[in-house]
DNA sequence: TATACATATACCCATATGTGCATAGGTAGA
DNA sequence: TCTACCTATGCACATATGGGTATATGTATA
């Protein structure tokens, strides 16, 4: 019950929702989430440590990087994450960010550019 | 996508998700719900008016009672919950309330067995 | 080893949230 | 009208949460 009130916290804030349904699509790097979102670096960390401690995603160190997956072990996580992904259009923000996970090789490794905006 | 991120707060207070889990098998009145989850008056009172902020329920009078019912049209919720009934046995605390809710006529206009306890 | 870069964390602050208690408001019936 | 009952709300308080800034930690490379 505990657990379950939990997940619904953790989707309860825009910027972890945002974080979680990226990584229902593909691994990423805190750098590039914070490209992708427009977001401050610690921000990403934290809501990442925040989804570690629930034990939702693995976090993986790949030389300098540090890249994010996304555990569906949690059916009541992934069932809402497809029903969310079903309607994406529903949500302006979230195919922002679609269109711009197209493109995350611009973010990787390319942090300062963002941090100098 | 604020929308969506609130229907989630909603369901992270465990007290919150068993009153919506209750309202979504039958319409309830305030009477009945302190009664069946054994909470507090004011505190049940509290957490439905969130849900009428919300525009999740509908409230009628009837005599002195007030009757709240689920309102069914936003999916997500709806779909959450569909799916946390299916799974109703990982919840211990949900499924005693399903067994409380079968005596709700106890707590009807019996407020007060409980206030004495 | 010195430097640059990626990530995590500590700290501070403002605000939001849940809770209990008291009480107000509304309704029915004597 | 008085009383009992059901429900809603105000208040005070403790705690939780999110955000920003600075800094620590870890890694690669020159």
């Amino acid at each position: 019950m505990k657990e379950l009130t939990n997940i619904f916290k953790l989707l309860s804030d825009e910027t972890r929702l945002r974080i979680i349904v990226l990584l229902y699509q593909q691994d990423l790097c805190v750098c590039e989430l914070g490209g992708i979102l427009e977001v401050p670096q610690p921000k990403i960390s934290k809501n990442l440590s925040k989804l570690r401690d629930m034990n939702l995603v693995l976090d993986e160190r790949r030389e300098k990087f540090v890249f994010y997956s996304l555990k569906t072990e949690n059916k009541v996580l992934v069932n809402t994450l497809k029903y969310i992904i079903a309607e994406l259009d529903s949500y302006p923000q979230l195919v922002i960010d679609q269109s711009r996970l197209a493109d995350k090789e611009k973010y990787l490794n390319q942090c300062c550019v963002n941090c100098d905006e």
